[in-house]
DNA sequence: GTTCATGCTATCGAAAATGTAGCAAAGGCG
DNA sequence: CGCCTTTGCTACATTTTCGATAGCATGAAC
């Protein structure tokens, strides 16, 4: 019953930190636009189907806070070394993306 | 300029359906609490630190929906095969969690 | 100086999440 | 059978967040 509480859902650990981080609208998506390079705000803005600035610019602070983004004067945003680790961490899951769509037809229209 | 318009997005990509399905609050953390096996509604609650059951109830629908989580009556809730599949592609990124971890102290309490 | 792109903020209505309470159904048990 | 507990889920009011549009300051280009 209440033989496995919580497990390790202690609010210190890094995955929590990091579950919270990406559980936020556009926070993966901006992450994921920034794979290739850099890109302005409103190149960003444009790739993420023209999401509104003011979350836009929330998430943005957040991943710089992450230290998963940067910004430099010349070219924008895009990703620091640590954010292109996530990248790097990330693929699996893009490639299970195909595997789910594919073994999951409940995808009409 | 527009010499990178938007890239991968739109499309439907399978990809950006996993991007809005994970972009929600809670349902990276639930597929979390799962790893080890089904819970009940009520012991899943816990683990994701007694978060409203009305979040959590939508979250279970969606993930139910993308056929990542089952429900049995015995058990309660639990990974599909595709949820476990999930789990598998996640590992790196909780790999990933202890590095960013480490190397962004920024983290004080 | 004018034009333009960039980074960012302001506002406000709409949507989503939170917190609490509660219910119907299923099972155990005297 | 009544009584109690657990489970899965819903209702509601409040708070938080998001969305859409407009707009501004800065800096570079022309």
């Amino acid at each position: 019953m209440t033989d496995r509480p919580v497990r390790g859902s202690r609010t210190g650990r890094p995955i929590m930190a990091l579950l919270d981080l990406l559980g936020r609208r556009w926070t993966l998506r901006i992450l994921w636009e920034l794979r290739d390079g850099p890109l302005t705000s409103r190149a960003l803005r444009a790739a993420c189907d023209e999401a509104s600035p003011t979350v836009l610019q929330a998430r943005l602070d957040d991943l710089r806070e992450a230290e998963l983004v940067e910004h430099s004067a010349g070219e924008g945003y895009g990703l620091t070394e640590l954010g292109r680790e996530f990248r790097t961490a990330f693929m699996p899951l893009y490639a299970f993306a195909d595997r789910w769509a594919d073994g999951k037809p409940t995808t009409p229209s």
